[in-house]
DNA sequence: TTTTAAGCGAGACGGTACGTCATGTCTTGCT
DNA sequence: AGCAAGACATGACGTACCGTCTCGCTTAAAA
């Protein structure tokens, strides 16, 4: 398996390809972004994109992960359900723009029939973002905003769950009133 | 565009072609299903299937209809908890097994990219069996099961949104005690 | 190895692929033809060129094939000298034509390591051109311009060998005195 | 164009090159060999590889000419016919030998595209060894085996131009009967 | 009952992208 | 400065499917 020797990678191609990866799903979608046309775009070789990438996928899960990072995290101000209404909007705005959201939904899909790059999306963008929405909730348990017995995961995925849900089944994203319900609801047991 | 006269259509390679589509879908995973496949497999030419459906995924969503509604009723035994508790399971199951669930899924992930798909998809499938659920909801409401004011959209979403969550963002299947804690918790409030 | 239905083949892109396979060669030497280039220029696709042809070079003796047989037919006026310096005039003249020599050349340099297209080179085009000769040269032994004993096989060699050696190794084509000195030379045994 | 300074070349490179670009020759022919495998086999560089030569064509002609050299000497033993029977027996050896013969019908191969390389071929393996031919056939005329009318630039064709024309046009090697038949025929004009 | 036009199998076709290979250039340390 | 190592842009390879398109053949509706 000689991996290629990572010091002597070049960062600058390394970067036109994450950025022509994220250019290209944003202007025709996530389905028809190719590995040659990233190449051609980054003024790269295709080699050099199978030289760090095993499938298109994961340049895009790559370049997404940058972009992620910088733009969602989680607020804390001290009032739990404001701070969940901030975050879930922000993760509607994540899926409907056109920059971020093909990208992600098209990276999804993907992830249905390619079972390595399921495991390097859970790693690298799933887990780390629920850790983070559970920590936001253990300290609004410390604040007593939550009852000690509130079951964290599951509302966790109470919260997350329906949103994901209407987004890939299509049924529409939520209107602001009914992300206020479903947050009202979830939280409603352990307040 | 004219179409051609369903009357003189081969009943014979009609259901071939949805064989074929189903069992190629359960050997090696919908996204290695092609056309070419299921045209050799069903003794069919590629022809007869572009003269009837459009896309791969028309075809399996047609399979997986006529599958759907032979498997997945939902029970009404009068214990609304109790039923939940099959209905949902049952689900699981269709995600599960190597014969529904691969073709399911990534039915689900090509639409994020074919929106021709994807409003076949929501209206012949999803819709329907929404609509089930929500009948359900409302018969339990007129037994007094559930509180007249229960949001029974939102119930829905609740309820599903995580199953589909999970699975489609490979965070494993629920356990039996976690869905009978999800379903505990989302009628708490309203029972 | 399911051979390919020749009775539907495409004669139109069957000729096009030919006659541009022969343009490539001329424009650019037959070291600088490639498949991709073949098909662009034919208008057709790679696979029709791979389904009908192992090679570029297959591809080449075809085409030269056809050529070779109308333009270089055995003359017999009679004058065994006259018809010889005739022929091997036409010999020099197909090896210097950019249109053919190119593609002659780089076919014969292909063969020597490409197995299978040497047998068919020999078979499709050396062997029945080498059969011709033959024949002249018994034609003019009936007529008695030729001894009875001579060594036909070595006759065609000794003519041949030197003008093919010449060429293939870069020492010039022969003037026509000298290619007269050699006819006569050759001759001069059994005349 | 700084050439690089041949004072410090790496001798141990530059023998264990050509070593390597022979063995690979004859292991998978002539048109096997890349400059990539010459260079792993031989522990080197790329780059050092193209520093010294143009070509993989060059680094097969200089290694080719070390072995010509070594091995095929024109002999002279005042018998012109027995020595010309020796010597053209030792070219059909040559070329049939897996060690040089690969090597030497590629490079032949490689020149009818190559002209640069063409001409190292000729000036360097090709026209010294006309010229020792063509010494040998001037010493048999000093000793009277030969008239002096001979044409000797002509005889030289006449005996390897049909050696390399059946090797090269795959027409099968020469048995010692007919070589003989060639070289009787060749002189009988000039004994 | 015959005609006849549609569906049908087979599969060749023009395309697009795939993932791989070798080229010749280049950069980075080591000797 | 030469060198081993190897990343890089380029461009061709041969393959896989796509969706379209003839071909004859069979086959069921209309005549």
């Amino acid at each position: 398996m000689m991996a290629p020797n990572a010091q002597r990678r070049s960062e600058k191609s390394h970067q036109a390809i994450l950025a022509a990866a994220m250019d290209l799903s944003a202007e025709r979608g996530y389905g028809n972004v190719t590995v040659e046309a990233i190449a051609a775009r980054a003024g790269v070789s295709k080699k050099t994109i199978y030289r760090w990438w095993p499938t298109k996928g994961a340049v895009i899960l790559e370049a997404l992960g940058e972009l992620a990072q910088t733009t969602t995290t989680f607020p804390d101000t001290g009032d739990l359900v404001a701070d969940l209404r901030t975050q879930t909007a922000a993760v509607l705005d994540f899926l409907a723009s056109p920059r971020t959201g093909s990208a992600y939904l098209g990276l999804i899909a993907e992830t249905q029939h390619d079972e390595a790059l399921a495991r390097d999306l859970v790693e690298q963008l799933i887990k780390p973002r629920v850790a983070v929405a559970t920590d936001r909730l253990r300290s609004a348990q410390r604040q007593g905003q939550l009852s000690a017995e509130a079951d964290l995961e599951l509302i966790v995925e109470l919260l997350y769950g329906p949103i994901y849900y209407r987004r890939l089944l299509h049924l529409g994203p939520h209107a602001d009133d009914r992300l206020h319900a479903l947050i009202d609801h979830v939280l409603s047991q352990w307040r």
